[in-house]
DNA sequence: ACCTGAACACCGTTCAAGT
DNA sequence: ACCTGAACACCGTTCAAGT
């Protein structure tokens, strides 16, 4: 069945293009079909302009996915406990948004945010580290590394299963005599889940970060 | 000045195609003109034929990413000295081989690579790691981890320093009534240069891996 | 100042058809 | 089996011209 067409004064007037109403369109492509659609042409598409129109708003692709990551955080919610327990929730938390648009993580590890929440975050994660009796120098470069890691590991999901399997695959078959090392932990390289792994990782890090001083 | 026709016997016979051949002519345009240029489209022009000729070859573009990888990796060179600064230096030679090609490390964070030269790093790395009384469990998780920083490390270059600079501006305007701990620790978040950094970050995760137990 | 149509300059991948 | 021309289905960004 066709639409009945709809006169111009009979269609609610066109409202009228803004930064918020173009970032808003974004996040819902990006929530209900993935960043792959979020693409300049069907964001314009949606607000019944041309792409063109888009670039009074957004300086480019780049910059519309800092604001999408920032939308994100919003649903970043309190953490409570030890600061250690803290830190590692919260940036499970990050991670767990993330991971739901791997495409976005990517963009992220290159693109510095700076939007208000993403700041928010780092506050708080320093808070957190300063909490913990982490000396200024070693939190301020501890808060960029944990947030590179959980940034990283969301990137690395989505890829190809298949290069996944590849690598797999080439250390299975590895030669032992040709690397024996591998050949020493071949059971533990394939162990445990993603999120022990990840958890365990945060841990790791987290302790480094306290215990190594800056120079 | 046009260049002469060549006849069909004249011109040297063309070489058969080949997944070295294609390898090759994507490390050459790598190395002179950076990944950007790496297009099937450009490289399947260099050997004088389509696009579509190279699927015969590599599966897609990924793959040949993963190979271009693997052929940068063979100038890493011997390391010596105690474990902890092999790891460091090893570590240090693979980011700067991948510092050069940003694209590149972005391809490999999501790539999983598996070639011979790849698992060769893995294998030296875990027996440094072993030399160091490392657990082989910490150290299976912890190398994934070490090559995922260093990856990370690489790959957050050459995003625009437009949004660089965003983000220290976002930082030093931020309100220390509203980020105190921002506030707290300002001069240190932008001090020290990159490879300052890098290093302290290396250190400070080989730190945590050889210190936190699995589990 | 804000907005836009149209163009610019490309992409990776597939596939039917050839040899 | 290997190779390919042509098409498919798109991209982000710029810019001259309009209002």
């Amino acid at each position: 069945m066709r639409k009945a067409p709809v006169s111009r004064r009979d269609r609610p007037a066109k409202p009228p293009l803004s930064r918020d109403g173009v970032i808003a369109v974004a996040l819902r492509i990006l929530r209900e079909e993935g960043l792959e659609k979020v693409t300049m042409r069907r964001v314009a598409g949606e607000l019944d302009t041309g792409p063109a129109s888009l670039y009074v708003y957004v300086a480019n692709m780049a910059e519309l996915h800092g604001a999408l990551l920032d939308e994100l955080l919003s649903d970043l919610s309190d953490i409570s406990g030890q600061w250690r327990e803290g830190v590692i929730d919260l940036l499970g938390q990050y991670h767990e948004i993330l991971d739901k648009y791997p495409g976005l993580a990517r963009s992220v590890l290159v693109l510095r945010p700076a939007g208000p929440r993403y700041i928010r975050l780092i506050d708080t994660l320093l808070g957190l580290l300063h909490e913990g009796g982490v000396p200024p120098a070693q939190a301020a470069w501890g808060v960029d590394l944990l947030l590179q890691m959980a940034t990283a590991s969301a990137a690395e999901h989505g890829g190809d299963e298949q290069s996944d399997q590849g690598q797999i695959e080439a250390v299975r078959d590895a030669d032992p005599a040709d690397y024996p090392n591998v050949g020493r932990v071949k059971e533990e390289l394939f162990a445990g889940t993603g999120m022990e792994r990840r958890r365990w990782a945060l841990t790791a890090l987290l302790e480094g970060i306290a215990a190594t001083p800056v120079a």
